[in-house]
DNA sequence: GGGATCGTCAACCAAATGGTTGAATGTCTA
DNA sequence: TAGACATTCAACCATTTGGTTGACGATCCC
């Protein structure tokens, strides 16, 4: 089944897949684009953007030869509501997701 | 570093971790009592609290020769606000986590 | 002490994962 | 039409993952 938790939080546990959502968080983006500040193979970030499609967390729409990727950030609603079953936690820390961001990029693109 | 994204989105992307924590929520276990309803073997259930243990998202504390395993639910915090950061989701709505309980410990124990 | 119980360790195995390279496909443009 | 560009496919490789079994170290209790 798509959107599972299983293929949702196996998507989510690479650093790569997860810098690529946060890229994608600021705007849309071009495969190619989205390869640019990561040392691997093209063809290794097409699978990673596949895994994230079939996990339901972006959508990808052909354009010419251009294929745009864009966030589908519902998908991530059902993770969040079964996360959120384990705890209250705090309202959400915008400037602490930020600084999530700013590390995880810096860790990961290498 | 312990309670990564990595390590607790990947200990989370298993059905039968994830139906592990959903027991633990009703009440601390002796690893025993955590295999019981499994078919899998007792090494195997050791095997997977070990990993969420790591992940930080349970404790274990040896008392005599049992050793209880403990929810830890700070753990994901990081990972839901981490989460959260991607959109706008509704208050949580706890019968929706319910029925995700219900289903996922139908489908992940065997 | 000795036997049952609790849990982990070690060795092993099959399958999945994350990467590579090179060829192939499709599309734009001069 | 020819070439450049965007992306995927296919084959391959090393490592990790999730499981097994059997032996082992503690601990409880008679």
């Amino acid at each position: 089944m798509a959107n599972s938790l299983d293929t949702i939080f196996a998507a989510l546990a690479d650093p790569t897949r997860r810098a690529i959502l946060s890229m994608l968080l600021e705007d849309d983006m071009a495969v190619t684009d989205v390869a640019e500040p990561f040392e691997m193979s093209l063809a290794a970030i097409s699978k990673h953007l596949m895994i994230l499609t079939r996990a339901g967390l972006i959508a990808q729409e052909k354009r010419g030869r251009v294929k745009w990727c864009k966030l589908e950030p519902d998908a991530m609603k059902n993770a969040s509501v079964w996360m959120q079953g384990f705890g209250q936690f705090e309202p959400v820390n915008l400037d602490a997701f930020e600084r999530f961001l700013e590390t995880e990029l810096d860790t990961s693109i290498e």
